[in-house]
DNA sequence: TCGTGTCTTTACCAAATGGTAAAAAAGTGA
DNA sequence: TCACTTTTTTACCATTTGGTAAAGACACGA
């Protein structure tokens, strides 16, 4: 057999699995630092401790790569917003997606600027994916919302620019924060500051 | 004279002003799109419609067309917040410098994504910057929003985190446009959504 | 302990990349 | 027109890059 990455046959073994998490890692580093055509098969190799023949045995090469932390990202990146429930308090679920945004840039940076970096270069390897998972579920909570202010529980605004608007903030403190960093000072940089102004952002918006 | 780059000596031949600007136009479109690493001298010579080695002729290499872009950058980022006049109207002042940057965002797409990919990849040529140039200039602003608080004029909020966001929501409609044109049908994709939008979030936000 | 399949390394490639040398071409002023 | 400078092209080069072939090293059940 060539490609251990074939999930066609059988149950990957004990060796796999940690190799294939090791580059996965690995990869999201540079990847997520670089862009796609930024990083370098030898780059991952390093991070990941493996040589880069080695690491050719596990995925088909780099797009491969690229593709499967595209694919995790895609689901990890709907999640909270699918967990927005209709039938609860309109702003609490609306602020309560915001923390949750908040605490992923937070606490997967490196996700939040694969992502970036792909949008960025204009979405070329997850154009489908935007379209196909996250278009119909964006205008799923659209409507969600919209319905919410036609009840007048929330105050009127455009739902989609308000989701962008959650979007910007949030995955601003991992994107930017190189810049962030420079400006506030260390005391001052704790996620509470983040969050307790975001959460007065959004209250005051959306407080009818 | 090897290089024509070095503009220590005389005043540029309208060739060399007319090449230069080709060739920073063409840097700018491909470092935009795939960050410094990604980008390539032979993208950038054939984007200008120039070969590679008259390109080398212009600059001194692909570092230092890039820097000179940042430089350029710099400028066109601080000016717009250099605008704000402690001695308007607070919210005024604060809703125009939102207008301003998002006109920015939408009219100066490519630099908008520059930055953001500069700042991404951890703001290996910029960071110096951000702290000789940036950082004063977010503290004296920091201040002045600050006393418009103090003395009641606008409600009271984190003004360094107050003007994050509004770095975030608006340089957010050019860096991810490439999600906006997926998820906004062309009809709603107009300006002023985004602009009525935006003076909304903050005018709320603001107004004690 | 042996054999079979899994994993890793060594030694390579062809193409791409940033960059250079030097000659040819094109301007330019007298 | 001629000498002189500026600009562009042609022909390279060393390094890096994604990727491969094949031989070794290793694990593990029989």
């Amino acid at each position: 057999m060539t490609d251990a990455a074939t999930s066609s046959t059988k149950a990957p073994s004990r060796i796999q699995q940690r190799n294939r998490i090791l580059i996965l890692d690995a990869a999201l580093e540079v990847f997520s630092r670089h862009g796609y055509r930024g990083a370098t098969l030898d780059q991952i190799a390093k991070q990941a401790g493996l040589s880069k023949p080695n690491i050719l045995y596990y995925f088909g090469g780099k797009e491969d790569i690229h593709v499967t932390l595209l694919n995790q990202l895609m689901k990890a990146w709907l999640d909270p917003l699918k967990e927005m429930n209709p039938n609860g308090d309109p702003i609490k679920e609306l602020l309560g997606y915001v923390h949750r945004k908040l605490d992923m840039a937070l606490e997967l940076p490196r996700e939040s600027r694969l992502f970036a970096n792909e949008i960025l270069q204009g979405a070329p390897r997850m154009g489908p994916h935007l379209s196909a998972d996250l278009k119909p579920l964006f205008d799923e909570q659209s409507r969600v919302i919209s319905n919410w202010m036609d009840a007048g529980k929330i105050a009127r605004c455009d739902p989609g620019h308000l989701l962008f608007s959650i979007w910007a903030t949030t995955q601003h403190y991992a994107d930017f924060a190189a810049q962030t960093e420079v400006l506030l000072p260390e005391d001052e940089r704790r996620q509470d500051g983040a969050s307790a102004y975001l959460d007065q952002l959004f209250t005051k918006l959306l407080t009818p």
